[in-house]
DNA sequence: ATCTTATTGCAACATTGTTGCATTTAGGGT
DNA sequence: ACCCTAAATGCAACAATGTTGCAATAAGAT
C-alpha cells in the first residue's frame, strides 16, 4: 500500500494525513502480523508517546486498527479487515498466538462457532488462542 | 469458606498461609463475580502493592485463581473451578462481562465450542464475552 | 524453642495510560 | 499561492500497574 492510499484511507474518514499516522500504518502493513506496541513505538522512535497514544485511539475509533489483548503478554495492535467501519468492528476473526514464534496473527476459523449461554444477552465476543501457528508446525 | 479451609487449600500446594493471602482469599470468596484489580487493592488496603503483586503471582501459578483480561477495562482476579490444578488451568469457561451492572462472571457455555483452524496447534483458548447478563436481563 | 526458608515490605525503576495546554500544521476556501 | 480554522502534535505532568533486588520478618517443620 502506498502512501497515497493510505491518504485516502484517513481522508474517507475525516483524519488528516500526518506524518504520525502514515508512520504508524506503515509500520503496521510492513509488519506481517499483528504488531506488539513496544514494537510499534520503537519503529516510530522517537515519537512522542502522546502522540502515539492519541494517533492508535483515533485509528481505532475509526476503525482503521484493532487491538488484541494476549494475557500475559504486550498488547498487540493490527490492521482491521475490510468488514470494519466507523460505525462497527466487525471481527469474526480470532487472535492466535504462536508460542514458538510469538507472533500474533488474526485468524479465521473454519467452523463457525456458536457460543450459547441461556439467559444472556450476548453482543461481543472476542477469541484469544495460543499455541503453534502453521508456519512452525511446518518448520 | 473459613480460614481454616483456606489455610488447607494453600498448605496443599505448599504455600503459607499467611495474612495477605488469606485476606485476597476471603476478598474474592465475598466478591461473588470475578474482581477488578482496583478493588482488590482497596479492600485489602493498605497492602503492600507488591506483595499483592506477587500473592496474585504465586496463587495464579499454582491454579487458585486465574486472571480475566477484559478489553478496554481493568484486569479481574476470580478463583479457578475445581478443574484447575498445580499443572494446568482447565478453563472451559468464558468470562462475561456486563454492560450494564459492570461485573465480569465465569461462565460454562451450553454447546461446547470447536475452534478449528487448519494447520494449528491450538493449546489453549481463552473466550471473552460482552453483553448483559442474566440478572439485568431480569431486572 | 529453634532454625530454615518462604514471604513480606520497602526502595527504586520501567512501562503504559491519560489530561491539559500552548504551538503547529493539514487541508479547505479565497 | 495565501489565509484561516479546526485538528493534530509535542511537552509537562501525573496515575496506575508491572517488576527486580534486598534486608527484615514470620510460618511451619524439627
Amino acid at each position: 500500500m502506498t502512501n497515497q492510499e493510505f491518504t485516502e484511507l484517513l481522508h474517507n474518514r475525516s483524519l488528516k494525513a500526518t506524518a504520525p499516522r502514515l508512520a504508524l500504518l506503515n509500520a503496521l502493513h510492513e509488519y506481517k502480523s499483528a504488531m506488539p506496541y513496544s514494537a510499534i513505538q520503537s519503529k516510530l522512535s522517537p515519537i512522542d508517546r502522546v502522540t502515539l497514544y492519541r494517533t492508535l485511539e483515533s485509528l481505532m475509533k475509526k476503525g482503521v486498527i484493532h487491538k488484541a489483548h494476549q494475557e500475559g503478554s504486550d498488547i498487540f495492535y493490527a490492521f482491521c479487515g475490510h468488514s470494519c467501519s466507523i460505525e462497527q468492528h466487525q471481527h469474526n476473526h480470532v487472535h492466535f498466538k504462536c508460542k514458538s514464534c510469538d507472533t500474533v496473527t488474526c485468524e479465521e476459523p473454519k467452523r463457525s462457532l456458536h457460543i450459547s449461554l441461556p439467559g444472556y444477552d450476548i453482543q461481543k465476543v472476542s477469541i484469544s488462542i495460543e499455541g503453534i501457528c502453521k508456519d512452525c508446525i511446518t518448520a
